[in-house]
DNA sequence: CAGTATCCAACAGGATACTG
DNA sequence: CAGTATCCTGTTGGATACTG
């Protein structure tokens, strides 16, 4: 794992790394995008399948937190041209990494519930 | 680092992921919370020494992030009981290991505007 | 210096009903 | 099925002024 020190122009530019930062906060915060992607971990989905997955979303939240994701580049909508129509979402490759993400701060989260604990 | 699948029991008790994951997420949420960590990493500081490093934020909103802070365990406050008094913010240890989220995170954040450019 | 107090605007999110 | 449209509430954060 690289460190933010190991950037050689993290002083000298330290503009792109407050954005990359920013990036990785703004797909996960927020009440429904982690569900979400989460359900998408699964596999790939339609949408009443993903409201299916997640208690009380509606489809008003449901249907902007996917544009919103799709618009990042965290999930693929691909219609298929059949009657009815059909929607399916999918995770992008860089969505699928987040996992690492992910296993950071949930490492952290359970050692600072210890370390708050006794504290 | 350990990965949410080694955890044997992430199926049988899920709730305890889920706060934990939950916990960093609201550490690193809203619009100071990273920046003011930020200002602490360099060492400890005082009220209007944070204020200097951070443009445009106000005392109303410092005041209340360094109580959120303080209240989930990132920040300890110093009172030093010379006149006139003098107050010292400083991290925690815990809050200092948020350095490997933090790490993780600028990775992703990097990679994913690599991949949504030529995507 | 280290904050509080008041008031206000913007936005996230919820409830409910409706549509091609 | 896969969403929109309206309306409404609560929280986040900003502006400004004030205090022990």
């Amino acid at each position: 794992m690289k460190k933010i020190m190991d950037f050689a122009d993290v002083k000298a530019c330290p503009e792109q790394f407050v954005l990359a930062l920013n990036d990785t906060l703004n797909v996960l915060t927020g009440k429904w995008k982690l569900p979400i992607l989460g359900s998408l971990l699964f596999g790939i989905k339609r949408f009443t399948d993903i409201q299916k997955n997640i208690p009380k979303i509606t489809p008003r939240m449901l249907s902007k937190e996917l544009k919103d994701l799709e618009l990042n580049g965290m999930v693929k909508r691909v219609v298929y041209d059949s009657t009815p129509v059909l929607i399916e979402y999918e995770l992008t490759d860089s969505a699928k990494k987040l996992s690492d993400v992910i296993d950071s701060m949930l490492n952290w989260g359970l050692d600072h519930r210890k370390a708050v604990m006794v504290g």
